[in-house]
Order: structure tokens, then C-alpha cells, then sequence
DNA sequence: GTGCACAATACTGTTGACGATCTGCCCCCG
DNA sequence: CGGGGGCAGATCGTCAACAGTATTGTGCAC
């Protein structure tokens, strides 16, 4: 979206990969010393990640990584399930052969890494599932929208990967995606994409009542 | 969003009013005199407005005003349709019988509005409809993503306001939504949301046929 | 008259420094 | 012993100046 950013880029993958942990306050010198840049680039950057929500800055107090709640979590899963609901759509409708061939290939491999419990590769896997939809839709402006609410939401969909039986659910789910994308099916892929984020919604709500209990 | 950005604001708003047409630079010197700020102030705003989409930065090149063509509006109001969809749908469930109340009322200006052909006061009143269920609905996320995606497209929507004879189609749309909404109905508004921007898309894709013949 | 090299111009990108503001701590007073 | 005022450190916000780059205009050769 913005030219010649490398510093934001930085910053986003080390914010999301937990390098700076929610809450985190990021102040403007250090991250001078650890990019090897102006403050100016370092303020820059920190303007453009606090319009994609990820940093959030108070006057004359800095920034600091922004703290998604759950029910914002909640809430931006919402929108994804609109927006993921129409790129599942159009791509159903727009994937070309050896598209389908691939999602089919993701699969079986998400399968396999069921199969062996290995979460992080499940993980990995559902990432780039989604990904490869949003590329396969050619709607750049739902592609940006999403990627940028998966980001947002990025702690929370990891915790989600670790709730013991939830990889098999959400392969189910999946399958049931690529099946009606691979079919044409537009219809049936947008339904079935709602249906998967709702039940990651589901989840996501089962949290927030513990947590507002604890 | 973001914080103590009145610049930003200004900007944004004289941009959306047409003071700077799109394809126009914006050189921060100039916007220096006008705002009477520095030209620090002046770049972070537009890093501001290019991560919302608004202005386009170049390196070394300096910020225009971007320009929206006809296909990436029709992709802006196909995100719409999916994100105001799920808010129609919350707006019926969480509309208060206040808010239900304004909403009639509202309608029966727009009614008048279009017996008058008073198109720049039915264009106003649309973006008020559209706004307060954004309110109605209280999702953050989805009003925050909705009235970034209009802002981007709004010099099309407002040219859709002058074509003969689509204020009457418009207002049968929106009485279907405000009558799904006042009774409760989701699906059914989330349905009508969907038909009368489906309809926009009509319109704009006939455009997109005319401007690339011409 | 046309095309190219070159200089002048305009603007952006970056740096450094200064003033303003907030935070935490300590001391003094009650 | 507890609380408020004030001081010091840390950090942000802003400004002015400099350097770098793209663009425009000019003159010359052909």
C-alpha cells in the first residue's frame, strides 16, 4: 500500500511475530538504534501502523503495540466473515485449474499435519489456505481489508491453534471450503466460509465470558 | 482513529469536498502555508490519508490526491455490500425503538427529498442512512472499514447521485432496508443491503463499459 | 526543425537540535 | 507514617537547515 516503507514492514512482522508483546510501548529512539534509521522514518512508520490498528499513540505519551480484546476480536472475525465470505465467493467463481489443484494440495497437507498434531504447521497451513483465496478472488480491496484484520487479530487466531481438538473442526470446515471452491460453486463457498468463522467466533465468545468471569 | 490529527482531518475532508480534485499534488510546502503548520505535520497526515487510501505517495515524488478508477469502485461498494450486509443484520437485532423511529423519519425526508428531485439534499440523506446504521448496528470494526471504503469512493457516488431517475430506484431500496431494520428482520436486511448496493454496482459497471469504449 | 546534453529549479527525504510535556521519585510538611 | 509539591529524567512534538533526486527549461549540434 505505501511506497518504500521498509521500516513499517519491519516493525509489523516483529510486532506479529511477538517480538514486542501487546502493551508494549515502542519508543521512537530505540527502535532508531534498532533499525538504523532517522526518527522521522521511525515516526512514519509508527502513523501508518496505527492507521492499520496494530500500534496505537497517545499525544506527547508515544506508542505502544494496541491490546485487541476479545470482543474486538470478536468483532473484526465479523467483518472477515463478510469479507472472507465474498473472496471465498469469487473465487469459486474465478479460480483457474491448476488454482484448484493447489488448494486441493493444502489440503491434503493440512491434513497430514493433522493427523500428526502438529499445531504449528496447522497453523501455518490455515494461513496460507486463507491467503491463497484472497490471491485466487483477484479483489484487491477485500485482499487488503482481510489481511490487514488478520493481523489485527493475529494473537488471538494463534491461542485459537493450541485449543486441543480444534484442528480437526476447523479441518472439517475447510475441506468443505475448498470443496465448493474447487466445485464452482459460489454459493456453497461463501456459506461455507461463514460457517467456518462463525465457529471461530464461537470459540472467541466461549473466551470472553471466561475471562470477563476470571 | 488516530489521535490528535486535525490536520489530517482538514485535508481529508477538503479532499472529499473536491478542493483537491484527484490527480492533484499535494506538495507539503503549499499545505504548510494553508494549515499554517510545519511540514512535519504536514507528512504525517499524508502518511495518514495514504494508508487509508486517500492520497497516493510516490518516493521522491511527493503525495497526490489518488484517483479511483471505475473497476476499483466497483470492488470498493462489492466490500461494502459484504461488510454493510452484516450490519443491516445487527442494526435490525440492536436497533432501539429510538432509533427505529429515526430511521422512518429519516425515510420520509428522503421520500420528500425525491418528490422535490432535490438530488443534493437525497444524497446527503443517503449518507446519513448509511451512517446511523453504522451507529445502530455498534460494530467499531465494520463502521471504522464502511466509511473508510465511502470516503474512497465518494467522488462516485456522487456523480451516481445525478443520473436521472436512480434517486427513485434508490429509495425503494432503502425502504426495503429501513422496513427489514424497524421490524427486526436480519436476514431480510442484510438481504436488502445487499440488493440495493448490487444495484450501484449495476450502475457503476455500466460506466466502466462506456469510459473504456470512450 | 529536431534531438540530446546540461544546467537550473522545485520538491522531497533526512538530520540535528530545541522546547514542551509527561512520569517517577524524593523531600518536606502535616 | 502518609500525602502533596517540586525536581529531574525521559520522551515526544516541532522547527530550520541541508542533501538528494526528479523535472523542467535552455542551448547547441546536426
Amino acid at each position: 500500500m505505501v511506497i518504500a516503507a521498509p521500516v513499517a514492514d519491519r516493525l509489523r512482522d516483529e510486532i506479529l511475530q511477538g517480538v514486542f508483546p501487546p502493551g508494549e510501548r515502542l519508543i521512537e529512539l530505540q527502535l532508531t538504534e534498532r533499525y538504523g534509521v532517522g526518527r522521522a522514518a521511525i515516526r512514519a512508520a509508527l502513523v501508518e501502523l496505527d492507521a492499520e490498528g496494530l500500534v496505537q499513540r497517545e499525544a506527547n505519551r508515544g506508542a505502544t503495540v494496541r491490546r485487541i480484546s476479545v470482543a474486538e476480536a470478536v468483532e473484526i472475525t465479523e467483518a472477515r466473515a463478510a469479507l472472507e465470505g465474498l473472496i471465498a465467493r469469487l473465487a469459486a467463481e474465478r479460480a483457474t485449474d491448476v488454482e484448484r489443484d493447489r488448494l486441493r494440495a493444502l489440503l491434503a497437507q493440512m491434513t497430514d499435519a493433522v493427523e500428526q498434531d502438529d499445531k504449528l504447521a496447522y497453523s501455518k497451513l490455515n494461513r496460507d489456505l486463507h491467503g491463497s483465496l484472497c490471491r485466487i478472488a483477484r479483489h484487491r480491496v477485500a485482499d487488503e481489508l482481510v489481511a490487514n484484520l488478520r493481523n489485527r487479530a493475529a494473537h488471538h487466531q494463534f491461542r485459537l491453534a493450541l485449543v486441543p481438538g480444534r484442528a480437526a473442526e476447523s479441518l472439517t470446515q475447510h475441506r468443505a471450503i475448498v470443496e465448493a471452491v474447487t466445485s464452482g460453486d459460489g454459493r456453497a463457498a461463501e456459506a461455507a466460509m461463514r460457517t467456518h468463522l462463525a465457529s471461530v467466533i464461537d470459540v472467541l465468545r466461549h473466551w470472553e465470558a471466561f475471562d470477563t468471569r476470571a
